[in-house]
DNA sequence: AAATCCCACAACCGCATCCAA
DNA sequence: ATTGGATGCGGTTGTGGGATT
């Protein structure tokens, strides 16, 4: 028998929504918004649960939908942040502003498992299938770079009748805290390090706000998008999704110094929290860090793929733990 | 033309989590 | 600390329409 649902319970609707209730839903949410959504269908006058009337609301009727067929570049970051967060479907619709959970699920189960089953690819894991077959390691290395790598490809490919025609390039850092940092050098240096800013450089500025010049180095929130300090100039000409090419950047080593617990930036570098000499204490506690690390992956699938490839970049480099600006 | 199959999409179900009482 | 309602999420099923036999 099992348990009885809400509707049953209750005598209500269920099924599909007759043209007349999607406007009763739609009139009262326009006037009145949806509040409590228990509530909604007796305001509405409607024979439906709350449940339903939400699901019917986020997955119809709500006015921000895109609707449509779902874009190549639209299929391949679908693909892309599946294989960073799996069926997290809320947290990948996410990132596709438009687009329901329940819309990228259906598009998932019905045709991108499919087409990656056809390139070869288990679309659980993500790996080849021959190399599942065959049960051979992982390079843990070599995938996070090529997982950059295709990135790089798929973003200047794509939309090219926008952001990416206006950028020449944009680069793309997100800071590692636990990262050991390479010492000494006299050339400029990829540093590893901090873990909440990511740092876009952009070496062209055709159609860019004046506030952004040229070469220059600019901070931004866990998203990419919003810019620390909120500027509308900024927001207005960022891309609504990840349009960017990320990469390392290069930060000249006199412009900082690193300690185990903190890093700490010199010589007028921006930084994210508006001061030209600042200092930040990175946390101890490995347990929360990583905690929170996660979290944040969560909101931004994107710096879990950068960081892959930096630590594999980084596992390429010699340990040190001192750095120096002698040399 | 009818039956069957396949597919995309919509909606439901059950569970987890949050939060106020 | 417990409880129960509200909400969110992911897995699954149902439905309708087009393609195929």
């Amino acid at each position: 028998m099992g348990r009885h649902s809400c509707c049953y319970k209750q005598k209500l609707r269920k099924g599909l929504w007759s043209p007349e209730e999607d406007e009763k839903l739609l009139n009262h949410i326009t006037n009145y918004g949806h509040g409590c959504w228990s509530s909604v269908p007796k305001q509405a006058g409607l024979q439906r649960c709350g449940k339903s009337c939400r699901l019917r609301w986020i997955n119809y009727l709500r006015p921000d939908l895109k609707r449509g067929t779902f874009s190549q570049e639209e299929e391949n970051l679908i693909i892309e942040l599946h294989s960073v967060l799996g069926n997290r479907w809320s947290q990948i619709a996410a990132q596709l502003p438009g687009r329901t959970d329940n819309e990228i699920k259906n598009l998932w189960n019905s045709c991108l498992k499919k087409k990656l089953r056809q390139k070869g690819i288990d679309p659980v894991t993500h790996k080849p299938l021959s190399e599942i077959e065959n049960g051979e390691e992982d390079d843990e290395k070599t995938r996070s770079q090529e997982k950059v790598t295709e990135i790089s490809e798929s973003t200047s490919k794509s939309d090219a009748g926008s952001y990416e025609q206006k950028q020449s390039s944009v680069v793309v850092k997100a800071y590692e805290p636990e990262m050991e940092v390479e010492g000494s050098c006299s050339n400029s240096n990829n540093y590893l390090m901090g873990n909440y800013p990511i740092q876009m450089s952009f070496t062209s500025n055709d159609n860019l706000p004046n506030s952004i010049s040229n070469s220059s180095t600019h901070w931004f929130d866990q998203t990419g998008l919003k810019p620390f300090g909120m500027n509308s100039e900024f927001t207005s000409f960022l891309p609504s999704s990840f349009c960017y090419k990320p990469s390392l950047v290069d930060i000249p080593s006199e412009d900082v110094s690193v300690s185990s617990d903190s890093f700490h930036m010199k010589n007028n570098m921006l930084s994210p929290w508006g001061l030209t000499d600042c200092e930040t204490s990175i946390k101890e506690n490995q347990t929360e860090e990583e905690e929170a690390k996660w979290n944040e992956y969560l909101q931004n699938p994107m710096l879990m793929l950068q960081n892959q490839a930096f630590e594999g970049l980084c596992n390429q480099r010699k340990p040190a733990t001192n750095l120096s600006h002698d040399d």
